[in-house]
DNA sequence: ATCGACCGATACCGAGGGCGCATGGATTTG
DNA sequence: CAAATCCATGCGCCCTCGGTATCGGTCGAT
């Protein structure tokens, strides 16, 4: 025989009184069923828990540790259907966030304030993955959110996080290199640039890569080397091994010995970074999240 | 309706196993209870803690969040009874011991020291209180045991804790206070004293007050002065008010101005402190250590 | 000392709940 | 497409638990 919740309660309720009357009443039963559910609990124990004195019970010591452990569980089982309940409603849980290298300076932050502002109490975990990990990971349910650059799948919803222009980036003594600050003076053409370009990896950066080549043309473009990390495109561009389209927030970091240009609006473009989600997840603090998304979608809301 | 504590060793087993018939098993339950133990878990709570993907099932984020509490639940809920009986031995507990600000000086440690040894396990709360106050603390059940001295009411047991014989303290500048050391040169005789004695109250220490006035008489004791408290008693000898019969193991306190003879051994008489319960206390620790006691008296096993 | 009030323990009975057995429905696998 | 697997459901039985009535013991008042 082992021990049930109602001896627990009733055990409570009795020790609290010191009355087996009263504290039948506050339980809503009579005083029979309460003595012998005490009395059961004393057979599991092997225990006697109260002293029956004739006029009214006293706890023994025995009663009294018994009575620590009963309050314990009992409010542990008190907070718990709340806290179950918070978690299904999203209230509390935990959101698993991956990010590009390239996405974690321009928008990450302010992206994270979002989400603590839309679903606060709810964590967050932070990994960093290349845009195809991302939607991988999503798909396996390993993350919620991916900050993705496009396309976004079939099946997935999304939001758009940030949007800006490509500007050209050359070495610190290239001939563009000209004007004050990081960024030169006025826009530069395309049709200017003569020289080699780095291109983004179509397997990594599938999306740069593409509107890249759209932007110079096949031929002229990636002639000189393919990367996918865009740290690694400034180092071979530092290195004068020619000059790269780069987003306009990668400026804001500032590495050494490279220059930048903004473009012609003939030749503008921009690029987008999207916040993407699975809309059938099961974490409930995802739907919270989106619902919140979908009703008011303005990121700074 | 509320919760159950076989609801949640089912669905603990379930959200271990992930699996209905297995949980079910291990449980010695067939498979059906065990799904209607988690319906109605779930009706309870207003959620699902399991997600059915038809083959095998999956915990929810909810049914997470509940697993976590669900352990807390069943451990302390394992440990409760063992604790509980434990107590109910009197291996843990607490034993509430007095002490007179006397006995504190030459036995309080080495009877903590024993208590220790043969009630680990179990904390003690100190108290100073006067004999009379001890016996009456001992019958109102706030005090456990008492360091006190005879004689022993009936109805307790009792156990000889120290034994001393006392001296004669004299001031630093009376004539009886030769030789070197707190205790002078040799023994004196009763005969020779012709001061007034600083007496003991009949009230608070009728045991010393009784032996010291068979010892001197009562013609020629208490004519100066009444203390119960020994400190008091050594105060006033200093300020040459009288000499006293102090226990030895007063010597130790090394109070100033004050010196000590021991007396001829027809005079000499011991004095004894007593360790002092109620038989039928309802403090399991003390009922452990006074069944030890009783098995090995001797204060040194 | 005796009666009455109070309190916990016990006996008995009836209703509800939980278990097992048998089966259904849904999904996956060969 | 058939078999297997797994959870859900319907049904009948038994056990358990709660309520009523009563007992036994202690304490307090007269």
């Amino acid at each position: 025989m082992d021990l049930t919740l109602q001896q627990l309660r009733g055990f409570s309720a009795v020790a609290e009184e010191l009355h087996f009357g009263r504290a039948a009443a506050r339980l809503n039963l009579t005083q029979p069923p309460l003595t012998r559910q005490i009395q059961g609990l004393e057979r599991s124990l092997g225990v006697s828990l109260f002293d029956r004195t004739g006029r009214g019970v006293r706890l023994t010591a025995a009663g009294e540790v018994f009575l620590e452990h009963c309050r314990r569980v009992l409010a542990l089982l008190e907070v718990a259907p709340d806290a179950t309940r918070r978690a299904a409603d999203g209230q509390t849980g935990t959101l698993r966030i991956a990010f590009t290298a390239i996405g974690a300076y321009a928008v990450l932050a302010d992206f994270l304030a979002m989400v603590r502002k839309r679903t606060p109490g709810v964590s967050v975990e932070l990994t960093e993955l290349v845009s195809p990990d991302q939607l991988q990971a999503l798909a396996d349910l390993e993350i919620d959110i991916g900050l993705v650059r496009p396309p976004i799948p079939d099946g997935f919803e999304s939001l758009l996080v940030h949007s800006e222009d490509l500007v050209l980036a050359v070495p610190a003594d290239h001939p563009l290199a000209v004007g004050s600050g990081l960024v030169g003076a006025g826009p530069v053409s395309l049709a200017d640039v003569t020289d080699d370009y780095i291109g983004y990896s179509p397997e990594g950066s599938r999306y740069l890569h593409d509107i890249c080549a759209a932007m110079i043309g096949m031929n002229r473009y990636a002639v000189s080397q393919l990367a996918s990390q865009v740290p690694t495109m400034l180092a071979l561009v530092r290195a004068g091994l020619g000059c790269a389209l780069i987003p306009r927030s990668i400026v804001a970091m500032g590495v050494q010995g490279v220059r930048y240009r903004e473009l012609d609006a003939a030749d503008a473009h921009s690029v987008t970074l999207h916040a993407c989600w699975s809309p059938d997840s099961p974490n409930p603090a995802l739907q919270r999240l989106a619902e919140s998304l979908r009703q008011t979608p303005q990121l700074d809301a």
